[in-house]
DNA sequence: GCGACAG
DNA sequence: ATCTTGTCGC
């Protein structure tokens, strides 16, 4: 008899973990070009102006001025409509001097762990188009909403995007995800151990810093969830972060996340009534 | 087996 | 992610 199954049956039976099998290949074959020290040729605007050290150029370095944020939200009407935005800050004026937007229909889900599959390719299409279309205001670094190394297998939305775009990226959780023992909990007590704390850092039960709880704002009492995606330092990546926050969410994630909504909104109105 | 689980 | 009004407080 014939032993090669039916490839329906193997699909019902195995269901979307044979795809996650993947999934956890493709994290781990990019994950190999990840980089977690600052890489890039910026300083931070407070900063003490430094010297390029190679080639005894003697230049200065280039203040951070042009922070990237990404975010998509969905259609309530239809849950597999999304709107990818890509919005570009002027850290000087703080305000928004590019922004983006794409529609499309996303056909793979969400899942817990596998969040890039779903929402990088379309993020990294509003990359490449600003990157040819608007290279002046091309941003700098990329803040996203999602974690970068704060991952089951170390490799979230922000490393995933960061490196196919090969951009620096800094990933900003707004809930914990759990990974290596990490609880909501446990965070809450490390941050109101003593005094209150502005920021703790997130130690996985392997030891290593996975990324640092960060009350944003004075108000704050609930923390972000910080951690580096790619070319950046976790040091450098908090530094940033405080420097983008007028309120709980870094402004560049906040900018991206209300103009998607609204875009989808206007969208949606002008739709039904033409 | 059960619960937890970024957006 | 998304729905939704007011409300408390600086």
């Amino acid at each position: 008899m014939e032993q090669i199954p039916d490839r329906t049956a193997i699909f019902q039976t195995c269901g979307s973990s044979e795809h996650q099998n993947n999934w956890i290949d493709t994290q781990d074959a990019l994950k190999k070009r990840l980089v977690t020290k600052d890489d890039f040729t910026w300083r931070l605007p407070s900063s003490i102006p430094e010297r390029d050290g190679e080639g005894g150029g003697g230049e200065r370095k280039e203040v951070l001025k042009y922070v990237g944020g990404v975010d998509i939200s969905f259609s309530k009407e239809d849950p597999s409509i999304a709107c990818g935005t890509l919005v570009v800050l002027d850290l000087q004026s703080f305000n928004v001097v590019y922004a983006d937007f794409s529609v499309a229909r996303l056909h793979i889900p969400y899942i817990p762990g596998f969040l890039a599959f779903r929402e990088a390719p379309i993020l990294w299409e509003l990359l490449k188009k600003m990157k040819k279309e608007a290279p002046l205001v091309y941003p700098q670094l990329l803040m996203v909403d999602g974690n970068g190394l704060l991952h089951p297998r170390g490799f979230g939305l922000a490393c995933h995007l960061g490196v196919l775009a090969d951009i620096p990226t800094i990933g900003i959780g707004k809930n914990l995800h759990h990974v290596e023992g990490l609880t909501q909990l446990k965070v809450r007590e490390l941050l109101e151990d003593g005094a209150n704390k502005e920021f703790v850092d997130l130690i996985g039960d392997s030891g290593c810093t996975l990324g640092v709880a960060m009350r944003a704002t004075l108000g704050a009492l609930k923390p972000i969830f910080v951690s580096i995606g790619h070319r950046i330092s976790l040091s450098t990546a908090v530094k940033v972060v405080k420097l983008t926050c007028k309120y709980r969410v870094p402004e560049p994630i906040r900018q991206a996340d209300m103009r998607s909504r609204d875009y989808l909104r206007r969208r949606a109105f002008i739709q039904s009534n033409s």
